[in-house]
DNA sequence: ATCACTGGTGGGAGCGCTCCCACAGTACCT
DNA sequence: AGGTACTGTGGGAGCGCTCCCACCAGTGAT
């Protein structure tokens, strides 16, 4: 007997079937009211509402995810060190698109990062424990093996920005060749006539895609692409002023740049002044990302903005989606979706 | 890895049970080699091992969650915006040393915002369900009810900064008093001997404790302490601009500052600027935290480092202690913990 | 009158684990 | 010989929920 239901009213939290008790009804009536059944007369719901809240009933997460088999949480995976994560305002604004679309529901957001080894291996052994119902990527590699990971696992999963134009998972991303396309546009319509671009790693298939829109855009003005005007960067300051170099010595007689990134434009800047060379006099600088960096830089960087906190909020859409489509039926015809915001060009002095 | 072998039936993850099968032993005992119970001989340990291994077994951890009551996760509660939390490297720092030390252990870590109301609604649901083991606190205002809340619900909790001298949380900290004091034996050891000091906010108990090791530093050199020499800021730059105005007024003879924050010193900065006042030959400064911005400052500011890293291991260490302790018996002697870690100046040209 | 239905409801049968008691086996005392 | 004290081990009894089937009115059609 003293094993046995002997916890009635002890300082435990109470239970479904406590409340149930209270309410004079049948565990399954409170389990309907608290999931937001509509199967209930409005009587019986005011009657357990009042039993939970007289009893403080909350109910227990470890129970349900064991008997529902799901977690109502979702994990934003970040496979980059920490330092990176604080260091741009990317992710920030990501999160913040994420966390206020995830207000409305009763989901939990985890933030894993995975930037080590070590922290990868204790990914893998979590998303193999099905801690999460839905994972979301964002800043993922080419070459990367957790997408293929989470298709094994069968988790449902969005990622920001696709490794190609092929990707398998569902994507989120923002218009980066209308954003290419953009910025060469302006310059164009300022009056620039030997525009050089300056491009981001060429493994990221967002740089492609700006690479994409820029020879667009000239081709479309009626103007021939001089593939030598094209210099390749690693969206890194530093690359940026060895491709602002290169492109100087081989063109001293460009008039525009436009470079894959705002770091990459302060690195172009820097060897600019260098030569001398008047900003946006004689040659008319744009850069991509919209960063704080654009907005400080002197002048001020034009630049190409992208809806980072809109596209968190699209990623949880999707995934949220995802995530019940595949609750009713393991089955069912699972097209995948590619959301595609667009960009919009933040003019300033520079151009 | 030999990945998916013949699974029992079904598709689904292997159990406990699957794995006792495979392994010709009975569940108990894959349960104590999973949870590595010392009381498993070696050849029946190395069996389960392999059975776990052929199998791919992962334990449930909401069914365990459930038997055991426990969630092995643990919340780091930020009670700010979030942009705060991007802004400022304490937390990031902070953040890297929790990392760190839970690295070892099989905890998960979540992050949880409660900067506006309705965040703070969802945690205090969040913790009345107990979805986690214990809770770190960071950035806690005095008149803050969420302690309170932690421990009437009796979840393990480490605040980092106390409240107040008589905090009942365990706490971790460093040592403001001690800080304080070594700002103004440095200036003085450099022959000021007119040193003013410029508080934070005087409801934050480290910015009490400061000014405690202000006065007696000056005290035990034999210096008389004149109050009015004591300006109150509010840790922002606008607060430290407004209190170098007045003590500038006040006391134009004084030769040297002590700003309770590197933030505070860059108003004060400015002040002096405008002044005509020269640093450090007119007045030497120093700020509180060794931030980015001291080092940045011109000229570069003499300042307090806090060894945030290290204060979010020993956050770790206590809670994890606390939560161990609180397993087995809910009684014990609850003596409540308060590290305090020691402040390190670090010197540059501003003093 | 019977036969569908319908909106409501109760409660059994698990989900996969931990806890703990029972008990076999061995070893070392009286 | 029996007693005592271990070390290992198996498995029953839950943990608190969701799912789902059974069932009970009422309501209208037949």
């Amino acid at each position: 007997m003293a094993s046995h239901g002997a916890r009635g009213r002890s300082g435990g939290r109470p239970t479904l079937e406590e409340v149930a008790a209270r309410a004079g009804v049948g565990r399954g009536t409170v389990s309907r009211v608290i999931n937001g059944s509509p199967r209930v007369s409005d009587a019986t719901r005011a009657a357990v509402e009042a039993a939970v809240a007289e009893l403080g009933y909350v109910p227990n997460t470890a129970a349900r995810a064991l008997a529902a088999n799901r977690t109502d949480a979702i994990a934003l995976v970040v496979p980059e060190p920490e330092t990176r994560f604080f260091a741009e305002p990317y992710f920030s604004d990501m999160l913040r698109g994420v966390g206020a679309e995830l207000s409305d529901t009763e989901m939990q957001l985890l933030l894993i990062f995975a930037g080590s080894d070590r922290e990868r291996q204790r990914l893998a052994q979590y998303l193999a424990a099905h801690r999460v119902d839905g994972v979301l990527l964002v800043s993922v590699h080419a070459d990367d093996p957790l997408p293929d990971l989470l298709a094994q696992l069968e988790i449902p999963a969005v990622i920001s920005g696709p490794r190609s134009a092929t990707e398998t998972l569902t994507s989120v991303d923002s218009d980066n060749y209308g954003g290419g396309r953009s910025a060469v546009e302006h310059l164009l319509s300022r009056g620039r006539r030997k525009i050089a671009h300056i491009t981001g790693r060429l493994d990221v298939y967002g740089a492609q895609r700006r690479v994409d829109g820029y020879r667009d855009a000239l081709r479309d003005a009626g103007r021939q692409v001089d593939e030598l005007l094209i210099e390749p960067g690693d969206f890194t300051e530093e690359g940026g002023r060895r491709a602002m170099t290169t492109l100087l010595a081989r063109h001293p007689d460009l008039d525009a740049v436009f470079a894959g990134s705002d770091v990459m434009a302060a690195g172009a800047r820097q060897v600019l002044r260098e030569a001398g060379v008047r900003i946006p006099d004689d040659v008319a600088l744009v850069g991509y990302d919209d960063s704080a960096i654009a907005r400080h830089m002197d002048p001020p960087l034009t630049s190409v903005r992208q809806p980072i906190e809109e596209m968190g909020r699209a990623m949880i859409d999707l995934l949220l989606t995802e995530i019940a489509d595949r609750r009713p039926a393991m089955s069912r015809g699972l097209e995948r979706r590619h959301a595609v915001l667009s960009t919009e060009l933040e003019v300033r002095a520079s151009s």
